[in-house]
RNA sequence: GGGCCGUUAGCUCAGUUGGCAGAGCACCUGACUUUUAAUCAGGGUGUCGCAGGUUCGAAUCCUGUACGGCCUACCA
């Protein structure tokens, strides 16, 4: 801390033992305003502006003091409110209090609205309460806070200095609320599952590592939340959803961050058409809900969600921006050389999956602006989706991309157990290099081997969605606080 | 992991050719009963990210390093 922050605390811890002094407790339990600010300005407006006795609480953020007369602005949880505080009006002795509130400070006021001359309506206050003495000073009124690091490490301050931050987590609430409703609608049950798993399955990532020291067993945070929901599906949740948090070691950047949201859910008796539906109708009913429209406006583009989308196969769409048709190159090696001629640098360690996925990734996703489904991958891109019915060495999986981004991931389920485990065999016949696979779960095989319907099943990443809806190019900015490297000091 | 850029007062930012560290907001004192980025008069201010180096002298030039941003590579 450096001189001029040090000495505004201690004014302020001085200005704490004053209020002390008079008797004054600076951070009471409890106040009950009647009304929000919001409520308020609205109440006003509907009784023809006749003034009614009500109490606010709020943050202090703007004070203007004039002589006998003061405005302070605050701010609560539905937006800002002029207060007037009248010398005449509140006695000596509770104007001069007036002078122990600091900008940051949370009050409580009591009083009735009137409109000024400059047609602002303004609580007039009879008297007011200190609810918490703040000891530090606030970003900048007018710039507020710009440094982006500052933003994320200290969220609280950008919350207190940015509307539009405050707006992008509401917002997301909204979202998330829109997308359960939807999927409640549809008879589908919430349910949590666990996040420390003995083995992490459902996906290829690579996980994080703890120790739980009571078993004395190293367990890992869960990379998908897909084997226990089909476990549930087994168990006669025919319709069955998890929004929950999901953990992948591995690179952070404007799309990726180690924790995030990810929304699973399955559908007894569907398979992949059924979830193309699904989605296209959930994202654009959701986008309906919160922005009014299903025309989005994301990094300057106007983006229309309405379905239907548009559907392509992923092997005609790859072949047609690289002409490279992968089915002419049925392994591993051939596809690497194929690729190592059109002058692409391969990783050797990647097998024939991640070859593709390079492809459909650098060729092909930039460019998909509007809402639109890739169908029918490769089988070893795929090992928990269903052979496709006219060829077996595509599965029945799609994944769909809005203004180039991955937005969901779904398949035909494979409910065959004998080739399930085939197929978990097959990935690590097939590993090339420490890449990651799918590893087998027992309790899954044995599940499937209960017997599973033919089920579809959908992901969809929460924050992709958000930032999709709120036009943000970062996930950072529908992150609340976004994973960052330690830093010691401040 | 690689490349480029940034880091100066609580906040937002200037800082010229290497020559006393600056402004606005905020803060303190005073004036002011309809202000609202209030206004007016006055006041105080810093680990120039950190560590070295060059120099009579470094916020400024050089080297290293930390953190962050963007691009790139991998993953959703």
């Amino acid at each position: 801390m450096t001189s001029r922050l040090e000495r505004v605390t201690e004014q302020r811890l001085n200005s704490l033992k004053r209020i002390r002094s008079k008797g004054v407790n600076p951070y009471p339990h409890s106040y009950y305003p009647s009304h929000t600010s919001a409520d308020a300005i609205a109440l006003f407006g509907r009784q023809g502006e006749s003034p009614q006795s009500m109490s606010l609480a709020g943050r202090v953020v703007a004070r203007r003091r004039m002589g006998r007369m003061a405005f302070l602005d605050i701010r609560d949880g539905s937006g800002k409110i002029q207060l007037c505080f009248r010398r005449d009006l509140l006695g000596d002795e509770d104007y001069e209090f007036l002078q122990e509130i600091d900008i940051g400070d949370v009050i409580g006021v009591e009083g009735k609205l009137f409109r000024t001359r400059a047609g602002e309506i303004t609580l007039e206050a009879s008297d007011f309460t200190m609810l918490c003495k703040s000891l530090r000073p606030l970003p900048e009124k007018w710039h507020g806070l710009a440094d982006v690091e500052k933003r994320y490490r200290h969220r609280y301050l950008d919350l207190i200095a940015s509307e539009e931050a405050r707006s992008i987590f509401r917002v997301r609430s909204r979202i998330t609320a829109a997308v359960r409703s939807f999927l409640n609608a549809r008879g589908f049950v919430e349910v949590e599952t666990p996040v420390l798993q003995s083995q992490a399955g459902g996906a290829l990532a690579r996980p994080f590592v703890t120790h739980h020291n009571a078993l004395d067993e190293d367990l890992y945070l869960r990379i998908a939340l897909e084997l226990p929901l089909k476990k549930l599906v087994v168990g006669g949740f025919d319709r069955v959803y998890e929004i929950g948090r999901v953990f992948r070691n591995e690179g952070i950047s404007v799309r990726h961050n180690p924790e995030f949201t990810l929304l699973e859910c399955y559908q007894a008796y569907a398979d992949y058409n059924d979830m193309m539906n699904l989605v296209e109708e959930m994202v654009s009913s959701v986008a309906r809900e919160i922005t009014g429209s299903t025309r989005i406006v994301c990094g300057g583009k106007e983006i229309d969600l309405a379905p239907p989308w548009q559907r392509r196969y992923l092997r005609q769409t790859i072949k047609s921006y690289c002409d490279i048709d992968f089915e002419d190159y049925p392994d591993t090696a051939s596809l690497r050389s194929r690729m190592g001629e059109a002058g692409m640098e391969v990783d050797a360690a990647k097998g024939r999956g991640r070859l593709i996925d390079e492809l459909l990734a650098s060729f092909v996703e930039p460019d998909l602006i509007r809402p639109t489904f890739l169908l029918d991958y490769p089988v070893e891109m795929s090992p928990l989706a269903k052979r496709k019915r006219d060829n077996e060495r595509l599965a029945e999986r799609f994944e769909a991309f809005v203004n180039g981004i991955e937005v969901a991931n779904a398949f035909t389920e494979l409910n065959d157990p004998v080739e399930q485990r085939e197929r978990f065999q097959q990935q690590l016949g097939e590993r090339v290099g420490d890449e990651d696979v799918e590893i087998a779960d027992e309790d899954f095989l044995q599940a499937l081997e209960y017997g599973m319907p033919p089920t579809g099943g959908l992901g969809v990443g929460i924050d992709r969605l958000v930032m999709l809806l709120t036009g943000q190019q970062s996930l950072r900015e529908v992150i609340l606080f976004p994973q960052l490297k330690a830093k010691s000091d401040d």
